[in-house]
RNA sequence: GGUCUGGUAGCUCAGUUGGAUUAGAGCAGCAGCCUUCUAAGCUGCGGGUCAAGGGUUCGAGCCCCUUCCAGAUCACCA
């Protein structure tokens, strides 16, 4: 039992024994000790002096005498400095919860069982007429982040994914190739098949700029040349016989779409995520409308002369929604309504997550409302892991002024800056093969991305500078990275050595502040999980992770675990950089980081 | 205009359910440390009215109200 329980259920027994009232052990807050007092673990005392009507320092003193001599093997001693109760912790106590934290699988994590709840992320959802973006980047590590977090907590995930395939933006792309892709394909242009399709889409809108240009020119107004203009109305055609099932127009979206499929599984495989089960809008969106016409059926909604059929949501705050159009075509409300039926038909979700940029907050307050009253048991509580848009330092990303981003780019630059970055250092090491050092340059230069994007608070729009993300010194990932690889170093050297950690540490064996302070940093590992977990934030996570190396560093140049010449002293500190180490590894893993053996 | 989210050092960001006379990191600047388990590191210095004002209480960067600033959103777009 962790030391912190053992403690707050006897304060629970001392308010009871001393002043006759009913605390949980779990309302009792503990605190790590601040470094310039004396002890271990802090109590405060100010929310039981109601109970105790005793000034602060004589509640402290009395709850500390109760504790000293109810468990005395796990308070040594204690001192009150006014309402705060310091509690300095027997060091066996410490080592036991050390050994507990080395030697667990899956310190801090939450087993999954057939009971466990069963939550769906939904993250990615890109389109697929454009390759991804920096912006997609951060959805897909914040999607699989929180994905791994939720298992850490204890639910069984299903990630999946929602691939909008079909619309305009498509045919546009389509359209585009037709006429001046002379069947230019994948392997004869030796492109990335969603780059080529995001090529036409450029190309589309450059053609499509200039004829409205020419209609103005002609006299016509802005909003009247965007909807005349031959191209934009060909693309409609289009749209319409994919509607209708024409096989041509069938054939080539399938053919183009097969491409960027292709392209995005090699981004997808570059950035590590995957997914259980995917859902594409061409399937989804017709189940939306019956949806809605049942809903009509049961008065939820209602339908206007033209035909269009609406939610009226004023009564909980917000405005009118459009569900289908006058034409009784679907709009992207009604095709998240169809998605969420068919998954629900799959899978007997009891939470839903998605993952989506921050624009769209409303758009998932009116979901969840929505979804709600068509009798979806999640619907209520659906959680719109909502977060902020990704601005570039000279502004934000548009992709039709060409500041974006490209995933693809940003991967490889990563890549061979952390090749060159470690070019010496890399040569250092000895009987290392090129494979090995490129190897290595890919798991340090994603780091290096993933971590910059992950650290960051999801909700808050971020900043991402090129030049601060190839920095490899300070909060970075290669920094939390680099700590890793020097305690495997240790470990693999002590081994050679014949040190080896045994299954019973020596319990005897006394402890410096510096090292106790280390293994309760450790034990809030499993705190910093809890928390990621019930507030959908990775990135507390990839802070912990920064504070527990930062610490582990400080204690790495005043000790140094080889040259140890008390052999219990040395195997405990081998012990703790093991299992610093092991920390590093499962915290970075929750994010998607890769550690390297040596670096 | 309505709704939502943010505002902490020159810059990028932490700050765990409200806790301790002094609010933390990194970058940038200055000064030290590689015969020492990997210096992608460590140590020190300078840098702040936590947007502003009020309130709640033993105690507020954190909770409540008002104001200011920034962003998002309120489409028969997705």
């Amino acid at each position: 039992m962790s030391i912190s329980i053992q403690i707050a259920q006897a304060v629970a027994g001392g308010i009871k024994t001393l002043y006759g009232q009913e605390i949980t052990a779990d309302s009792v807050q503990l605190q790590e000790t601040r470094p310039e007092f004396e002890g271990n673990l802090t109590l405060v005392v100010f929310p039981y002096l109601k109970m105790s009507r005793k000034r602060p320092e004589e509640t402290a003193q009395e709850i500390g005498e109760y504790l000293l001599s109810e468990v005395p093997h796990v308070i040594a001693k204690f001192n009150v400095v006014k309402g705060f109760l310091n509690l300095t912790i027997a060091p066996a106590q410490w080592i036991s919860l050390l050994q507990e934290i080395y030697q667990q699988e899956n310190f801090g994590f939450i087993p999954v069982t057939e009971a466990s709840p069963l939550v769906m992320i939904e993250y990615s959802s890109p389109n697929t007429n454009k390759p991804l973006h920096l912006g997609h980047v951060r959805n897909n590590l914040l999607g699989w982040a929180l994905a791994n977090v939720m298992e850490a907590n204890g639910n069984r995930v299903v990630k999946t994914n929602i691939v909008n395939d079909r619309g305009i933006h498509i045919c546009k792309s389509m359209l585009a190739w037709l006429r001046w892709g002379n069947g230019e394909t994948p392997e004869t242009s030796g492109k990335k098949g969603d780059h080529l399709i995001g090529d036409y889409y450029v190309a589309f809108d450059k053609h499509y700029r200039e004829e409205v240009r020419e209609l103005m020119a002609k006299g016509m107004d802005e909003e009247q040349a965007k909807q005349e203009a031959p191209l934009i109305k060909e693309a409609h055609e289009m749209l319409v016989k994919w509607e209708q099932n024409d096989p041509e127009v069938r054939a080539l979206w399938r053919r183009m779409n097969e491409w960027v499929y292709a392209g995005f599984d090699e981004t997808y495989k570059a950035l590590g995520v995957s997914f259980d089960k995917i859902y594409y809008e061409s399937d989804t969106y017709l189940e939306g409308k019956e949806k809605v016409e049942e809903g009509l059926a049961k008065g939820f909604f209602y339908r206007r002369d033209d035909g269009s059929v609406w939610a009226d949501l004023t009564a909980e705050g917000l405005d009118e929604k459009l569900l289908l159009r006058s034409d009784g075509t679907s709009v992207y409300m009604t095709q998240d309504i169809g998605t969420a039926k068919l998954r629900f038909q799959d899978y007997p979700i009891d939470k839903m997550i998605y993952v989506v940029g921050n624009e769209q907050n409303y758009h998932f307050q009116v979901l969840s409302i929505l979804l709600d009253k068509l009798g979806f048991k999640w619907g209520k509580d659906l959680v719109h892991f909502s977060y902020g848009m990704v601005e570039l330092p000279n502004g934000k990303m548009k992709s039709r002024e060409g500041t974006v981003v490209d995933a693809d780019d940003l991967i490889a630059t990563m890549i061979t800056d952390s090749r060159q970055m470690s070019a010496d250092k890399v040569n250092k090491l000895e009987n290392i093969s090129e494979e090995e050092a490129q190897e290595i340059a890919r798991i340090v230069g994603m780091g290096a991305l993933k971590y910059f994007i992950l650290k960051v608070d999801a909700r808050k729009n971020m900043l991402f500078n090129p030049e601060e993300s190839i920095d490899f010194n300070g909060n970075t990932g290669p920094f939390i990275q680099y700590t890793y690889a020097r305690i495997r170093s240790i470990l693999r050297k002590a081994k050679e050595q014949g040190i080896e950690i045994p299954t019973e540490l020596p319990t005897t064996t006394e402890l410096s502040d510096k090292e106790i302070s280390l293994i309760q940093h450790l034990n809030d590992f499993a705190q910093a999980v809890r928390q990621a977990g019930s507030d959908y934030n990775p990135s507390c996570i990839a802070n912990y992770c920064y504070d527990l190396v930062k610490e582990y560093n400080q204690f790495y140049h005043d000790f140094s675990v080889l040259k140890e010449e008390n052999k219990q002293k040395q195997i405990v500190r081998l012990a703790l950089s093991a299992a610093v180490s092991k920390i590093i590894k499962s915290g970075l893993g929750l994010l998607g980081i890769e550690v390297p053996e040596r670096m």
